[in-house]
DNA sequence: CTTGACCCTATAGTTACTATAGGGTCTAGG
DNA sequence: CCTAGACCCTATAGTAACTATAGGGTCAAG
């Protein structure tokens, strides 16, 4: 906290809180996204200093790698909520969980498909245009234009 | 425009001009994204009627199927207006339009090898987790938190 | 005349951040 | 002690590409 010590570049000492600059860093984030999850509630408000700046523990840590790391595979802010949720609950039932994550699996599985398609589309518009042209016979253009 | 004939269903009549949502079914889009798009000044404000209803000509449809193709390909807004600007100079060398739809190519390209890693790390998380369990022991759950 | 489909503008919302503005706090170094 | 730079704070607007909502006008068939 507002106690860095020299040389150390985690500013993380011995029993003390994180600012939130350190735990952004720990959690390889930024800390203007941690503000934003504390607002959208994802993150618990933490209790502040004298000078008003946030000091977190290592739970806060903890939650929040949990976060990023649902972030990094692609889960809306919607499911994280639902994982975080469902994570907490430890003697429920995890088949909710296999069915979020079975589900979101499959939607990217849809959206790989769908930009495949897309792909070969450009491949094709694009082989169609060899050495230099003008606009007026681009066949890129033309295979934009519609009928 | 406000003269529908009946069993017409493009409203369409020979010689007259097309209300917004006549040319939004044509284009298969919907009149508030013809308003955005205007707002955004990709279409060309139309001629009003005297009730203040948009006129909209041929022109204009094949204008704005022109940005839809695109769309649908994928080219951000402002790669759209790119390419209706170099489509409009005939003279032009056609080598940007190359460039253009080769870099956006790319970018598809790329993204398909995020989202297949993405999947991949997906399913070995999905893998790991067999018939019914508790939260206390999911799987899923421990590889989504940190060490 | 009524009603439902359509038109209009303005503005706010969606998703997940991100930039900007304006001001306070901390600390190393001179 | 002062300064400067790095960091903290809140509030608000912006990003991209739409989309929803609110409130009001127009058209035409029944």
């Amino acid at each position: 906290m507002p106690t860095r010590a020299a040389g150390s570049d985690s500013g993380i000492q011995p029993g003390s809180a994180l600012s939130i600059g350190d735990l952004a860093n720990a959690a390889e984030t930024k800390p203007v996204t941690i503000r934003y999850y504390e607002r959208m509630g994802l993150l618990p408000v933490p209790p502040r200093t004298s000078s008003n700046y946030r000091a977190y523990s290592e739970v806060h840590l903890h939650r929040l790698r949990f976060i990023r790391r649902c972030r990094d595979l692609g889960f809306t802010l919607d499911q994280v909520e639902d994982l975080l949720q469902l994570s907490s609950d430890e003697h429920r039932d995890c088949t909710e969980v296999d069915r979020l994550a079975a589900a979101h699996l499959q939607a990217v599985e849809i959206k790989i498909a769908d930009l495949t398609r897309l792909a070969e589309q450009l491949r094709q518009i694009s082989r169609s245009c060899r050495g230099r042209r003008t606009i007026a016979n681009c066949r890129i253009i033309e295979a934009l234009s519609p009928l």
